[in-house]
RNA sequence: CGGGGUGUAGCGUAGCCUGGUAGCGCGCCUGGUUUGGGACCAGGAUGUCGGGAGUUCGAAUCUCUCCACCCCGACCA
């Protein structure tokens, strides 16, 4: 591709609306254009670079022995009623109406479209399984549309859904899905790591995400180094400590925290560590007869409360923070002061498993200014009603397959597999005839990949101060070659002209800069676009039969025999 | 939806408090000089100051209202 043919708009400022480092740099770029909120045009050059990862995608996604189609974005609302979700995606889905007063949506997922299409077609056990996929514009009106393409309403995606007849059946392609998955962002260049995920209501272990890890991800991770765990840290285990509980050596006493409503601020004030500490967590649960009960949450003075986990345990199923005024009520003082010791029978106490092995500990009093050191359970307290997991993990903990210890990082969601089983096809009545002549309901899995939002999640972890750095896999193009003095030079007009041919003819995709800029000019836009390679050509070096050569990240560039560069080039990519 | 904020040329902004008819940088156009890291000189074009209503002799500026967008929370590829 010729520069002055193509369509670069590149920009020195970014827009205030851009927070995000990839959101900034696809703008200044020129990749997309904003549109509206959360609608994005791709321009020529990024197009350029969702169709590569599309490229990669499909090739691994048929590799795999899934099959393309390409389903209606527009779905009507009765295939929604059938599954019920037409109420449930409520206001996240774009609902239309034509002319005839008829409702459809814009299709935000297409479960219901797929089961549609196997109940029509399948028939016999014979003809599973069946993995179909497509690659498609969805919808989703997000309540907070951000991040440019991260986090779009109207998005790319690859969606893939297959049908079984048994279990094992569908762990096998979940299996060969997620190899497919890995697959793709390897080939992409992409740090990235799979991620148990929740399965809800549905149960089992039949989901993992798919992240990219970087510092701006929306996800908590917690991750171990030395095996292949990984999980949101919302359901990340924090196991029980190992070492039991220590033997009471101090005596209860009352100590004066005047303005010490943090365990931070009393840790400081009395000198000792945070691990000595506990917080209590004031909240308040309705169980299912409607009656409402009061509950202390302990946690150690360093952890914080993980609210998922909370949830879990019984009776807190649906909790909220008690107010301050239902802390009074129940303990007879203000928040900050508050513990476990000589509450009624009216306070449930939950501690966590790794307040459950301390001693001599340090608590609020349950009295305005004071607290209490040297606290132990069994004597001062009764042991909890309830120990259970409620804490987020930290750095350091021992990782829940017992292979080394948890660390912490961000990442983006990309992908997600999921094995639906038969909710959807008992929904919708989609079976098949088996060997014995019964009708079976089939067993169903759904492969997501965030084709747009990889865009940004590769921007995101491939940048510096000059621009985007892309993966070779997705750059707009693999190699700039920078002409100087092009419209001047004619030697360096044929070296560049003949490089430029020479590339072509080996499969490379070549953009040759003939816009006639000045070097800065030129150097400067290659490098915000993230184009991998860069040769330039000048007569100062041709001179001496020599060109440039530089990677986009490389810190300098190297001379190079202009008889060679073709094949460095060739070699390099 | 709740809370906060911003709308001035393609992009970034000044002016608003204290009303007097809009300025700067980048970009764009023309001519010239330049050409190894976003050139320089000269000339030029581009603004319903988000929309509407009001106050006023006069509104970008004050008031009301609507709209759009951005940021913080719940959602997700």
């Amino acid at each position: 591709m010729r520069a002055s043919q193509f369509f670069i708009a590149t920009q020195k400022e970014a827009p205030q609306e851009a927070e995000l480092p990839s959101h900034k740099l696809m703008l200044r770029a020129g990749m997309i254009k904003r549109l509206g909120s959360g609608l994005y045009t791709w321009m020529p050059l990024g197009l350029r670079v969702l169709r590569k990862v599309e490229a990669v995608v499909r090739e691994e996604m048929n590799r795999a022995g899934a099959l393309e189609l390409l389903m209606p974005a527009v779905q009507p609302k009765e295939l929604w009623e059938e599954t019920g979700r037409w109420a449930v995606f409520g206001p996240q889905m774009l609902k239309i109406r034509d002319r005839h007063e008829r409702d459809f949506c814009f299709g935000p997922t297409h479960e219901e479209v797929i089961t549609d299409i196997a109940r029509r077609e399948i028939r016999s056990y014979k003809q599973l399984p069946l993995n179909f996929y497509q690659v498609q514009t969805k919808f989703r009106d997000e309540i907070r549309p951000r991040f440019g393409v991260m986090r779009a309403r109207e998005f790319m995606m690859k969606d893939a859904y297959s049908f079984h007849t048994d279990l094992e059946s569908l762990q096998k392609t979940y299996d060969t899905m997620y190899q497919a998955y890995s697959n793709v962002f390897n080939r992409l260049g992409l740090k990235f790591r799979a991620v148990r995920a929740d399965t809800g209501a549905i149960g089992g272990d039949g989901s993992h995400e798919f992240h990219v890890l970087a510092d701006s991800g929306e996800d908590a991770l917690a991750y171990c180094e030395s095996s292949d765990f990984a999980a949101n840290v919302e359901l990340a285990e924090a196991l029980a400590p190992v070492s039991a509980r220590g033997e009471a050596k101090e005596v209860m006493r009352e100590v004066d925290t005047p303005k010490q409503t943090s365990c931070e601020d009393v840790a400081a004030l009395l000198g000792i560590t945070l691990q000595q500490t506990v917080k209590s967590i004031a909240v308040m649960a309705t169980a299912e007869d409607g009656s409402t009960r009061f509950y202390l949450l302990l946690l150690r003075g360093d952890h914080t409360l993980n609210e998922i986990k909370a949830a879990k345990v019984a009776g807190l199923e649906n909790f909220r923070f008690a107010s301050e005024q239902e802390i009074r009520d129940h303990l007879n003082c203000p928040p900050g002061f508050i513990g476990p010791v000589g509450v009624s029978g009216q306070v449930s106490v939950v501690a966590d498993r790794s307040v459950a092995v301390m001693s001599d500990f340090v608590c609020g009093a349950n009295k305005p200014k004071l607290h209490l050191a040297g606290v132990n359970f069994g004597r001062d307290l009764p042991e909890p009603v309830a120990v259970a997991d409620i804490r987020n993990v930290v750095e350091g903990d021992a990782s829940p397959d017992g292979k080394g210890t948890i660390r912490l990082c961000r990442g983006i969601e990309v992908g997600h597999i999921f094995q639906l089983r038969t909710k959807y096809a008992a929904a919708m009545d989609a079976g098949y005839l088996d060997e014995n002549g019964q009708r079976q309901t089939m067993e169903m899995g759904c492969y997501g990949i965030g084709v747009s939002r990889i865009v940004g999640a590769a921007i995101e972890q491939g940048n510096d101060e000059r621009g985007i750095i892309f993966p070779a896999a997705m750059a707009p193009f693999t190699v700039a070659i920078t002409p100087i003095g092009y419209d001047k030079s004619e030697a360096v007009q044929a070296a560049a002209h003949a490089l430029y041919d020479e590339l072509l003819a080996a499969g490379i995709d070549v953009l040759l800069d003939d816009r006639g800029e000045r070097p800065g000019v030129m150097f400067a836009d290659m490098e915000l676009i993230g184009i991998p390679h860069r040769i330039v050509i000048g007569d100062r070096g041709l001179k001496d039969g020599q060109v440039e050569y530089q990677a986009r990240t490389d810190a300098a560039a190297q001379t190079v025999a202009l008889a060679d560069i073709a094949g460095v080039i060739k070699q390099a990519v």
